[in-house]
DNA sequence: TGACAATAGTTTTATGTCAAACTAAAATGA
DNA sequence: TCATTTTAGTTTGACATAAAACTATTGTCA
């Protein structure tokens, strides 16, 4: 009777159905991953992998807002990237604080089997479904994600004005 | 033209929109809680105690399993919110090996404000869907996410096949 | 009953993660 | 031009997280 979603009120548990995606889909990954005598690379590494194969060479910076993670944890993530070969780091010519992370050779190896293993994932993920009911679901996640972001930052201006106001 | 999601196969970054929206609600939480003055938990502490008010006291795994965190993570977890005051611990008298994690007068009283955040969180993520929408969508996304275990399952046993047979 | 396997938790060790303080470079503006 | 502010990134310290090794208890089965 008292169902793990029994009596409550719809959708209620969306946050942890969402983290539960998230938790199997970063599992998936790291096993296929190890199938490929790959161990040492956690799912933020192939994120990061990820967004200088679909973008190219970019500064710490903008992977850092892209994957979510603060920047000082970039710089750790970045650093054993680098440390295992798959990316160089260099200073940006035109702005001196600006360091801009590139792929190197090995790096643009794993691309194939990175590409390979996100497929396998999205098939299992969607099964059968077709475009139009993917970009319908990713288009209202991201809405959802975009309401949540601008209330959170509607929060922080507010909190700045609180602060001005103690003076 | 080569836009973020520009010549790209439809849902491909399923995962990535997943995984931004899982990011976005917690600090949507975090933020709330410090609102209120709570600065010592964060979203996993917060799942602990929802688990326990949704189905009573609870031993270290079922907490562990709902919450998809491993047993040692959970040791250190509810070590913390039972030094905040949150929680105690206490052996079963059935089973010698589980232990109990109980709810204190302290964390009953988060209750009222948990669920207050959670429905405000809720109002953002949802905003005008109606009760069957958020039925549908929520269900899809169990799915997807029992598709993926039940890879992710198939794929263990199959480990401990090819490791029987290097007998 | 007694050996062996399975299960619940903890400890240890290593790493991912963030916030805050810091450095260095660029932008701003008086 | 020079002081102030802003921005990019690193460092430090604290905590979340997981895997592996370990302890202790329970279950199994010959």
């Amino acid at each position: 009777m008292k169902n793990s979603q029994g009596k409550k009120n719809p959708g209620s548990d969306i946050v942890h159905v969402v983290a539960n995606l998230r938790g199997a889909a970063h599992d998936f990954i790291l096993t296929r991953l190890a199938d490929e005598g790959i161990t040492d690379l956690a799912p933020s590494h192939g994120a990061i992998l990820a967004v200088l194969y679909e973008r190219g060479d970019q500064p710490m910076m903008a992977i850092s807002e892209y994957i979510r993670r603060d920047k000082s944890t970039l710089t750790v993530l970045v650093r054993k990237l680098q440390s295992l070969g798959y990316v160089t780091r260099a200073a940006d010519a035109c702005d001196g604080r600006v360091t801009i992370v590139r792929l190197t050779e090995k790096g643009r190896e794993l691309r194939e089997l990175f590409e390979r293993i996100s497929g396998e994932l999205c098939r299992e993920i969607w099964c059968d479904a077709d475009d139009d009911q993917k970009e319908k679901l990713v288009a209202l996640l991201r809405e959802m994600t975009g309401r949540l972001e601008k209330a959170n930052e509607k929060h922080e201006t507010q909190e700045k004005h609180e602060k001005k106001e103690a003076d």
